[in-house]
Formats: C-alpha cells, sequence, structure tokens
DNA sequence: GGTTAATAGTTTAGTGCTCAACAATTGAGG
DNA sequence: CCTCAATTGTTGAGCACTAAACTATTAACC
C-alpha cells in the first residue's frame, strides 16, 4: 500500500515536474559555483554584494538588499563582516542621512577584480552543457516565469 | 569611472545572464509556495521529508536526505522535530541495525494528505505563466543543465 | 576469525538568515 | 510649524543549516 499514491491532474503533474527540475538545476549550479567563493573566503552574499559595487558602483544598502534579493537586516550583517575585513567602507549621505552609501576600498576592490574573471568562466563552463540558443531559450522561459510571480495574486 | 566594467566574452555574458535569470525564477516560486508551508507550521525541509514519505513510502533517513538534497545531519534535526510533534515515527531496522526506516503516523499523513492538494494547485497557478508545451522544454533544459553538474571535474 | 574499511545516524559548535521591534531621518498635509 | 507617515538602517531573539567529529553496525579481506 506504499507509495505512488494519487497526485492531481496532468498539468499539475508537469507543473510539479518542472518545478522540480527547476530548482534541482538552479541548486546544482550553485553549488557547483559556492565552493570557490568560500574557498575565496566569501559568501555568497558577501559575494553578491561585492559584485553589484564592482559592477554598478557605489549604492546605499537597501538597492543592494534589493538587487541580492534578501533583507536589509542581512545585508547590514554581511557589509559588518565586509567592512571588519577592510573590503567596504561605510559612507552616511549628508543630503539624506538616511542613507549610508557602500563603497569598495582598494583591498575589496582589488579582491572581487581577481576573483570575478574566474566566476564568470565557471558559470560559462557550467551552463555550457546548454548551446547558446538554448541557453537564451531557457533565460527568456525564467524570466517569464519570475516576473509572473511578482504579479501574482497570493492564493 | 563607476560602474560597467568588463565582464567578459559573449558566451561568459550570456551564461551570467541566464544564471542569474535561473536563479531569480527559482527562487521566486520557491518563496511563493513557503508562505502557505510556514502557515501550515511546516519549513520546506519538513515538507520535503512528509512528502517524500506519502509519495514513496517508509524510507531511511539517508535516503531521504538525498531526495531532498540536504545532509544527513540536517535529516536528524528536521526528524527529530517531526517526530516530537508525533508526524513521523522512527524504526529501527532489525536485519541491519543502522538503518532507521522512517514511517508517516496517522497524523502525518493526514496532514500532508491534506496540504498537498493545495501545494500542487498552487505550483500548477505559478507556473501557468508557462503554456504546457514550453513547461516541457524548460523541464528538458533544466534537467540538461542539472545532470552535467555532477559529471563536471571541479575547475 | 580478526582487523580494516565503509555506511547510517547522532551530536556539537558555529554560521547565516529571518522576523519583528526599534531609532533616526525625511517628506507630506493640515 | 507640527504631527503623521514613509523610508533607511540597526538590533536582538530565534531558527535552519552545515561541517566535522563521533558511535554503532555491517561488510570486506587477508
Amino acid at each position: 500500500m506504499a507509495g505512488h499514491r494519487f497526485r492531481g491532474n496532468e498539468a499539475e503533474q508537469l507543473a510539479l515536474s518542472t518545478y522540480v527540475k527547476l530548482r534541482r538545476a538552479a541548486n546544482a549550479l550553485t553549488e557547483r559555483l559556492a565552493a570557490p567563493m568560500v574557498e575565496a573566503g566569501l559568501t555568497e552574499t558577501q559575494f553578491g554584494v561585492l559584485e553589484a559595487l564592482y559592477h554598478l558602483g557605489p549604492m546605499c544598502q537597501s538597492d543592494v538588499a534589493r538587487r541580492i534579493l534578501t533583507s536589509t537586516g542581512n545585508v547590514t550583517l554581511v557589509v559588518d563582516k565586509l567592512e571588519g575585513r577592510g573590503l567596504v567602507r561605510r559612507v552616511r549621505l549628508e543630503d539624506d542621512r538616511r542613507y549610508v552609501e557602500l563603497q569598495l576600498t582598494a583591498e575589496g576592490a582589488a579582491l572581487i577584480k581577481g576573483f570575478f574573471p574566474g566566476h564568470a568562466r565557471r558559470v560559462a563552463e557550467a551552463m555550457a552543457a546548454l548551446p547558446a540558443a538554448e541557453q537564451k531559450v531557457l533565460g527568456r522561459l525564467c524570466r517569464q516565469l519570475g516576473l509572473a510571480q511578482s504579479e501574482a495574486q497570493p492564493a
């Protein structure tokens, strides 16, 4: 009597199966890319902060939080560590003193500048399981799927 | 001088962009689906254990760990909680006393049986942003991508 | 058979994150 | 003005997870 109980109609089965594959792919990629980060002394979130500042320039903490999809409380925590290691600088903005602008220090810039090319190469290697055309299709479908979630009324 | 620095060649840019979209889609879906779980008093991992036992029948903890992609230590922790709430039972196997078979209790089975149909419906609603044919394409691409990661030599 | 290796599960210390409450600052409306 | 609301960032409690060391049990091998 164990196992293989009723799971719903065809649309639900397809959706469940697709969702699992999406999660497993994202998970496998992330895990593979995380190893070099910890080796470089960075968590994924710390990397996200440095990468954002490196590619987009100085920005305030709430912008960083939105970009890397985490809470402002978590950004405070992560920036505490980065600041403690001298990789990032906090600058209170004078025209609106609620904001704290984050800037890369020379060491922070050097670290992310040295790390990012290898990261980009590893992402490309990992994604090379799909030819470019299929990567574009995957990107389009994921974008369509991701955008739809924010505009959905809660069930 | 801030922002928009060099990011690598075309293949890397495509891979990075696709990876970000994949992560954001998976993240948005997961977040949307997690809310009803916490409302039902379940973490995602707890749900994963119950769902595995519900659909596949009794199994040992290491099998559960492999299936829901977490460590055996975490399974021990999660099962402690589920057992404490009377949702799951631990049964030491007599033919190989290293194994602990996990079984749903009546309450555990009732809980997951009551919860899963809504979950399946929500997954289908969320995935409905893509027509069935595109879901199949997405699933195929994700599967191909996910499988390739495990067979990759570390960079 | 007795040592060695492998496997299942537990434990413990440490980490990263969330959530809610909070303080500080700014803008909007009466 | 002066309150009220909105926004930014911080704090502290609590939680889920990881990683490594450990125990217990079983299988492999000389």
